[in-house]
Parts: C-alpha cells; sequence; structure tokens
DNA sequence: GAGGTCACATTGTCCGGACATTGGCCGGAG
DNA sequence: CTCCGGCCAATGTCCGGACAATGTGACCTC
C-alpha cells in the first residue's frame, strides 16, 4: 500500500521511481537511493536534465522539499548539478565514489585483493612527545602500540605504526590478524567523525627495505594520519609506510561550492 | 532595519547573533558565517550545546527549516555534530579546512611561500594515448601542453606538467608565470566541479634530479590528476612531481554519515 | 537500593505554500 | 541583421506547522 510511481524524461527510457510510505526509511532516501542507483545503470543519461521538482514531487504524491532534499543529497555525492533557471541535470563524468576516511584494509580488499596482516607488535608504551601531542594525552602517558604488516597474496604491502589511548577499546591481536583496525573500532562503538592525514615520500632505509621486501633505498610512500571521533577526542595515530612499487593512494574529490 | 539579536549558551560567554533582512545574503548562510566565526573564535566553546533549533528561530525571529539550514551546512563542513534527543554541541578538534581542490600555488601562498613559476614549455602537441584517455580526445588531436617549475625562495619544489583541451581557454605564458593554472581557469569562466587523483612515490631519474635541483635516486613524491568541470568534461589532465625534502600533502578529511 | 517505566526534550521527517532570483527564449525596435 | 527588453521556466529562499524517533533523566515499583 501507499504506493506512487512516476517517471521522468517521457521521451525514449522513461525510470521509473516509487516510494513506500509505509518503510521506515525516509521517504526522500528512497528516492536519492533509486535516483542513484539509476544514474549508476545509466537509465539516466550522463547529462540529461531530471524534470523540474514541483512536477516530479506531484507525480511522486511527495512535497517539493522531500524531492529537493533527495537531490541536494546527490548533489553533495557530485552525481547531479543544479542550474537555477535551467534545471537539473547528471553529470558525467566518471565518478568514483570520492575520498573517504577508509582503510588500508578495505581498500584492497574492495580491489579484490585479498589482505593478510601479521601483528609485530601489541603492547603498551609510554608516549613519546609526538604521540602525546597527536593523541592529546600526558607525554609518558601509556598508550597502545601496535605494528602490522599488510600483505596481499603473501607479498608485503606495507608496515603500520599506530598508537591509541589506552582504554580506549579491547584490542585482541587475533581481531587484529583478521581485520582492518578501523572495522575494530566501528564495531567498539566508536563513531569515526574525521582524520588529519600528511602523505609523503621517503627512501628505505636498510630495516625498512628488509621488512617490506625492498632494496635500500627505494621509495616509499608514507602517511601520517590522526583519526578523532565525533566527540573530538583523538582515538587513532598512526605512521604508515607503503612499498611505491605496489600501492598508491587513489581518490576522487568535489570542489565545496 | 530588520535586525534580531539573539544569544545561545546564556550562561558566561554570551554568543550574539543578528540577521539583516534587507541584505541579499540568504538569511541561513548569514547565520551559518556567525556562527562559524563564534567557533573559531572560541566565543562558542568546543563541546558547548547549541541550544534547541526551536527557541533559536524564535529569538531570531526566523523559522526552524532556516535556522537547521544554517546548522546543517556547519554540520557538512564537519564543525557541528547533531544528536538526536540530546542537541547540537561543537565538535572540539582541530578542524583544518577538509581537502580541497585547490592549486598547489594556492597551497604555497596560504602557507605564506611566496611563490614563482617558470614556464618551460607551452605549446600544443599530439595526445598520446593515455592523455586522450584521460581528456576524453581522440588520440592524435591537438591539446595544450604545458611544462613549469614551480618555486619558492628560488629554490624548486615541484615540476608540473599539464594537457588540457585545445581551445579552452587562453593560456598566455606571461599569466602562467603570475598565478596558478586553476584560478585561470576559474577566472576564464569554467566551473570546476571534482577531480580524479592518483597519488605515488618514486625515485629522481637523473633528468628529474637535475631539474629540482636533488640527487639522482632521491625519493619524489607523484601526483597524476584529471579534473572535470561541472558538464563532466575533462578540463585538465596533470602529471606532477614533488620534491618529497620539500613538500608533503595535507589534508582533512571527514567520514560521510 | 536496583531495576524498569514513563515523561520530556530535542532533533528528524514531511507537508503546502509563497515569493525571489536567474538564465534562456522570443519578439520587437533600431 | 543585431541588440535589447520582457516573458517564462526552473531553482533558491523562507515560512509555519505537524508528527515521529530517540536519547536522557526522573520517578516509581519491587
Amino acid at each position: 500500500m501507499g504506493k506512487r510511481d512516476t517517471e521522468v524524461t517521457g521521451a525514449e527510457s522513461p525510470v521509473q521511481f516509487s516510494v513506500d510510505r509505509s518503510s521506515p526509511v525516509p521517504l526522500y532516501f528512497q528516492l536519492a537511493q533509486q535516483l542513484e542507483s539509476a544514474i549508476e545503470n545509466g537509465r539516466l543519461a550522463p547529462g540529461s536534465l531530471l524534470g523540474n521538482e514541483i512536477e516530479l514531487a506531484g507525480r511522486l504524491g511527495l512535497s517539493r522539499p522531500t524531492v529537493r532534499q533527495a537531490i541536494q543529497s546527490l548533489v553533495d555525492k557530485g552525481l547531479l548539478v543544479r542550474r537555477r533557471g535551467i534545471g537539473t541535470q547528471v553529470v558525467h563524468s566518471q565518478v568514483r565514489r570520492p575520498l573517504e576516511l577508509s582503510s588500508l584494509y578495505d581498500d584492497l580488499e574492495a580491489a579484490g585483493q585479498k589482505p593478510a596482516t601479521r601483528v609485530l607488535r601489541h603492547t603498551t608504551t609510554p608516549a613519546d612527545a609526538e604521540v602525546a601531542a597527536a593523541l592529546g594525552v600526558a607525554e609518558g602517558a601509556e598508550v597502545v602500540l601496535v605494528e602490522r604488516l599488510r600483505l596481499t597474496h603473501g607479498e608485503p604491502v606495507a608496515h603500520l605504526r599506530n598508537h591509541l589511548p589506552a582504554g580506549l577499546l579491547r584490542l585482541e591481536t587475533a581481531d587484529l590478524e583478521e581485520t582492518g583496525l578501523y572495522r575494530l573500532m566501528r564495531s567498539a562503538g566508536i563513531t569515526l567523525h574525521s582524520a588529519r592525514q600528511a602523505v609523503g615520500a621517503k627512501s628505505a632505509t636498510a630495516e625498512e627495505g628488509e621488512r617490506l621486501g625492498e632494496a635500500e633505498g627505494a621509495p616509499l610512500l608514507t602517511m601520517q594520519r590522526t583519526t578523532f571521533d565525533d566527540t573530538g577526542r583523538a582515538v587513532e595515530f598512526g605512521t604508515h609506510v607503503y612499498r611505491a612499487s605496489r600501492y598508491a593512494f587513489e581518490f576522487q574529490l568535489l570542489v565545496r561550492p
């Protein structure tokens, strides 16, 4: 019950949308999802107009604010562009997902690389000045230190060194071997909010080369990251080193209007 | 005329807001700006509640949707966090600007580095397969090629190699020496929309070392970027190389909820 | 005293309407 | 033929209200 159908661009490929008022999913979200999938499937051709908001609302039995909210969420994602006096059209560029706060583990898994993790160290240690500043704890305070080697197909990809505030969550070495740190934090009820990153490059020292299977002096990609939860608390400080021959950061970014 | 004042957190430091209905600036935007500056100045303490939307609207003489729009824009920026049943509070982390589609020129200028540019090449050339694919033109089609050396304090920082579709804009070598490419494109009426980037590392070849003032084999940071305007057209394809000893990418990213 | 239950506060969702602003189209004037 | 002005379509802004969903805290019961 409570369904309404409609279409846009009545020309060649009429795309149908419908909302279910009995669903607990917000109406604007239902519409946004359907629009997004229609765009990804190509049922909504790139560059095509979306039809004016008022009529679209009328056909769906929704109000204009609700339709606008759905459209706006896709504009924020970069899938649509609004032009006053013209209409709303589908952006026709290869939009990958914009830069997310993703873990290396998820990145590799999404690429079908079957990541594996070897935990090299998992202890507590006094925070040095750098770690203390990043995590917002006193210098010398005990923090959790995790050092991991991330591999794909048995080959090392990166060396990950992370510091976490003590008592933030119960970390099990076995879990660390199984999945990524971010997933463990999320499933512990921590809401990741933002991160500050710095990406650079360096030459491998003898020790780093040994660890990663590269020659001394080989180019390495470095990343330092501090992650905050939604209360502003620093929940993680990481210093990571990637083999440049095996990994590069790829991402899409949008211009904030 | 048409001003209304109010405050939040009537406790110690009453923060005043006011909107000017005679201004052409949207009301929600006025409020958002005032909230943002209050947060940056610390007049709105990190972690403090913002007071409920209905009362805030009433005091300002605005409707709740308008107030919500202002708050929402700051939530999107990562400055505020909403919690249903609780209220809206100020995030208390050092929020720098999130990753923007900025040019190296702007980055350096913002850091007070007084960037200089030396144009090494500025011609047209047939597109090879890689450039043609990135720009969406036919292989062999004529495209504009610009090679620049970016310096600060007389020292090279990066070597920038850019390809642009022919006829996109009139590029003057003199302008390129004066400012960044993105600024020139924007002032030519091009609306930058999104970019796809890949960041990696490599060792300097003899030629690269020569150009950048580094030894052969020195670590370099590489970036490839394709930029699109709001119609989805590729407007620029760049292959850049940075001295790792002088430059690193720093940015903040937000979790998309 | 401990536990659960209920009221309250606050944000989330949604509606229907009104007017302003902008960009393109078309017709008329020069 | 060109240029200018006005009309039209579409999004932008704003209002006032209504009900739902969700944490918090106090109250009540056991």
